[in-house]
DNA sequence: CTTTGGTGTTACCGATCGGTAACATCATGG
DNA sequence: CCATGATGTTACCGATCGGTAACACCAAAG
């Protein structure tokens, strides 16, 4: 093993064009078929068969279907933060833009997305009464967000960040929860239209309106 | 059988103090097991234990675990439109009042919940991807909740009643799911002084603000 | 009284699901 | 070339679940 890199690091990308390693792969089935079917509906077997691999090989990247969740609902919480990051990067030292980039992109989402709303939130709907560890995961996730929304709405100079923020926060959640429920034609789309009016009409904190 | 009366009503309620009938009984226990601890997860025979009665009971009553809910979101879906009722009946002619009387309700209805949220949005979270018959129950609870919420805004007066409309019903709908998803102490308690502000500071037809 | 219809009880069936054992296969690294 | 470790395959286990059959019970109606 030579210094530098993980010891004896297998499996070193096969090709380029390769498949991904068994663990990816079940990652991405399982996120799409819990996503799609829910998590209670789908079989570890469905899983490993979308994964094009077997039950045997899942159980030896994940221990139980539980820990498959908790992985997949962490991979989705990496993925939701990755997001912030992107913002971050898109509209530099302008948090007032990286807030509206943020509502497009949750609103473009909805667009393409199956109409079947938060992943994370449907997960704490699925998962409910247990003391699943994922629910802590889920409700970590939310809470930060909630958090970084409030600091944006600040940085961006509204003169009551976290009111604002919280109705951000709710009308995005009800965004989703409603593309679900009643279907894509519903409210949850104008949630871009409604949240730039807020935004445009949220007092700043120098100059009253 | 004397002229006036339902043909031979059978089981014509046996004492005052009697217990429910066994179908009324099933329903209720079902109502709370399948919120508490979400549809998928419920057997039936917990159920029927729950009402105080047997699997077999059941089975004479509902066809099936997908009758029972059906039954079961029927019977939300009546109770919500029963709230509509009541709105009108406490503040009648007065749509403003009742807007608020509602808003009201659904936020002590958040607080005094087990913070499971809209048991209609979880059927239909856990119901996903089914063409089961039930998610049409719930689709058409929420779109008949949005079209009482436009009429409701547009009689009060409000210059916008549709953006408002959906901008409350947003509001709600996120409330309650993240009461479900980040817990009860989360922007989901604030929704009522959120949604009072925005009937506040929302335009009426007649006088410009 | 007897009849009748709803109810309780027990046992059972078939299907599905989470999870495991044992063994064959195959690519890699030494 | 051989050893090693990851992967594929098959079969299986126990538990749970939706749903049904058969029969005993019990209260009310005639």
């Amino acid at each position: 093993m030579r210094p530098g890199l993980a010891p004896t690091r297998r499996r070193v990308i096969r090709k380029p064009s390769a498949r991904l390693a068994p663990r990816e792969r079940i990652l991405a089935a399982a996120r799409e078929l819990f996503y799609r079917d829910g998590i209670r509906a789908v079989g570890v077997e469905a899983i490993a068969a979308c994964a094009g691999t077997n039950k045997m090989t899942l159980y030896r990247h994940f221990s139980s279907k539980d820990a498959l969740i908790s992985a997949y609902l962490n991979r989705l919480s990496d993925e939701s933060d990755a997001v912030w990051e992107e913002a971050r990067r898109a509209e530099p030292g302008n948090p007032g833009a990286q807030l509206r980039w943020l509502l497009r992109r949750v609103s473009q989402f909805a667009d393409e997305s199956s109409g079947r709303g938060c992943a994370l939130a449907n997960a704490a709907v699925e998962l409910a009464g247990r003391r699943h560890p994922a629910c802590r995961i889920v409700e970590a996730q939310k809470r930060r967000t909630r958090e970084r929304l409030v600091a944006l709405c600040r940085e961006a100079g509204f003169a009551h960040p976290r009111e604002l923020a919280d109705e951000l926060f709710l009308l995005v959640e009800g965004a989703r929860v409603s593309l679900q429920s009643v279907g894509p034609r519903g409210p949850g789309s104008r949630l871009c239209a409604l949240a730039e009016a807020l935004l445009d009409a949220a007092p700043k904190v120098n100059h009253k309106v």
